[in-house]
RNA sequence: GGACGCGUGGUGUAGCCCGGUUAACACGUCUCCCUGUCACGGAGAAGAUCGAGGGUUCGAAUCCCUUCGCGUCCGCCA
């Protein structure tokens, strides 16, 4: 027999099915107990009485526990008007079973899955497969596959090609701290892994792409927070023969819509989306990243803004200068000339989008030129040597026609917390990483055999093993 | 790297400020009873050296010191 999914139960009365699912709750009333049973549709009950079972379904009944995996047979039937449980959407049926097959015991589970807000997060984490059982987890799943499946229609109804670009690439020593890869067959050098695809995805652009897409994974050794991770999620995005507006209409189109199509309740409070400069922004709320919601309280209202004109450089800590973006980043088409009387001032032509207090888009548009890109990597305190070094193959490529071209990458990852009301995007990520970025299922990082580390040409230095007190 | 907060049966908490006999409660677990429950109900039981180490004290879950673990924030995140 087919196994039919809890959800359609409702529509099959009278008719006799197969189930498999998950023990949710039993309800033992001595000679008649009852079971929901869970699969990943929905929760149904089911009845069982001695008289209609099987012998395996008799001993079943005595046995069955709470996260047991079974398979259950049985007719569907119409519950009496005093048993109708208006709370659940199988609320009008249950299966009278006549057989149930213990497909695998469970032990007790370490924490109870019915709601586990309660419960420590490290605790969660160890049991990150019994946690993916609860509501919650599945929840934020669908919700986050429904938001990838929408950027990606979205993307492919307006030209956009989906490409991947490598994880195993080249370092470049600006920027967040990068994980290193050793290469076994090149003794003494790295790969790294992305902190984005920024340079690929600007060479598609070079390569005549036009407009490309990734829901690319990004790495970046730096510390944690409640909406960082040491790997996540952008949906990055590229076009060519595009100005700044093009990108703002593009992506504030596709927001509007993203809402409409996985959200209920949430409002949108402005539309078109309220524009600060950094400036304006920095002097009335002190924030890049401000939260311009009416009520900060109300969950369900979303405050979209666009921050433009950020700085093309800071101050770096060192008494040079650094990019507030990135070195690609352009300067306003009008700042042009102030890059090279007074590079602090100039602005660049970036943007954020930020939504309730969170960055959830950055981008520029890029420089495409040669001549521009070398001076901007001058102003960095880049020599000639390292410029070559670092970039060379950037600059080159510059040189064969690349078009003009701009984009932005999203926090695909705060996306989904923020239209999931979750505190920190480890809610929505299945196997997220701990605050000192670790996976506490898997338990890495962990030690690596020596006849591993020798393949890789590393050497452990010891680390020192800290003074005893006497 | 820094600041702050939290560690009490399997889970979540109370007790700590103001030290005092068998560390309390809820959920879960186990046994028994129950044919209409749906967070079923009823009766009973087991389960905690109060994160660890040291100190103060007649006496420490409680006060002090050290340490470990976890979390949040700052630094950091081109």
């Amino acid at each position: 027999m087919q196994r039919t999914m809890i959800r359609d139960t409702v529509a099959q009365i009278g008719e006799e099915v197969l189930l498999q699912g998950w023990v949710h709750v039993r309800r033992d009333m001595g000679k008649l107990a009852f079971l929901d049973l869970r699969d990943r549709s929905g929760i149904a009950q089911v009845v069982l009485v001695p008289a209609e079972l099987s012998e395996r379904g008799k001993a079943a009944m005595k046995e069955l526990r709470p996260e047991f995996c079974v398979t259950v047979t049985g007719v569907i039937q119409k519950r009496g008007e005093m048993q109708v449980n208006p709370n659940v959407p199988t609320g009008g049926i249950e299966i009278l079973a006549k057989d149930v097959e213990i497909l695998n015991a469970a032990k007790t589970p370490p924490f109870e899955l019915e709601d586990t807000s309660g419960i420590s997060e490290e605790l969660r984490l160890k049991y990150r497969y019994l946690d993916l059982r609860s509501s919650r987890m599945l929840r934020n799943l669908e919700l986050r596959d429904k938001v990838i499946t929408f950027f990606r229609s979205y993307l492919h109804a307006r030209g956009f090609l989906e490409v991947e670009t490598p994880n195993l690439t080249k370092g470049t020593p600006e920027g967040s701290r990068e994980y290193l890869v050793p290469s076994r067959l090149h003794p003494g050098r790295f790969y790294v892994l992305p902190q984005s695809p920024q340079q690929f995805k600007q060479l598609l652009m070079v390569g005549g792409i036009e407009r490309y897409f990734q829901i690319a994974r990004c790495f970046r050794d730096e510390d944690q927070r409640g909406d960082r991770q040491p790997e996540f999620t952008q949906l990055d995005i590229e076009l060519s023969f595009v100005d700044r507006e093009d990108v703002l209409s593009l992506i504030e189109g596709m927001m509007i819509e993203l809402v409409k199509a996985v959200t209920l309740n949430k409002r949108i409070s402005q539309v078109p989306f309220p524009r600060l400069s950094y400036a304006e922004t920095m002097e009335k709320y002190g924030s890049d990243k401000p939260d311009l919601r009416k009520d900060k309280n109300d969950p369900d209202e979303l405050a979209f803004a666009w921050i433009v004109d950020f700085p093309m450089f800071e101050k770096s800590d060192a008494g040079g200068i650094q990019a507030v973006h990135h070195p690609f980043t352009s300067p306003l088409p009008e700042d042009r000339d102030v890059l090279d009387r007074d590079p602090l001032k100039t602005r660049a032509n970036a943007y954020d989008l930020v939504l309730n207090g969170y960055e959830i888009f950055g981008g520029s548009i890029r420089i495409h030129q040669r001549e521009l890109q070398n001076r901007v990597f001058e102003l960095l305190g880049l020599d000639a040597d390292t410029i070559e070094e670092r970039f060379g193959h950037m600059l080159e490529a510059f040189e064969y026609g690349a078009p003009p071209h701009g984009g932005i990458a999203s926090g695909l990852d705060r996306i989904v917390m923020i239209l999931a009301n979750e505190p920190n995007i480890r809610e929505v990520i299945p196997f997220p990483k701990t605050g000192d970025a670790r996976d506490l299922l898997m338990g890495a990082p962990s030690e690596i055999e020596e006849t591993r580390l020798k393949e890789a040409h590393i050497q452990i230095r010891k680390p020192q093993i800290a003074n005893r007190k006497t």
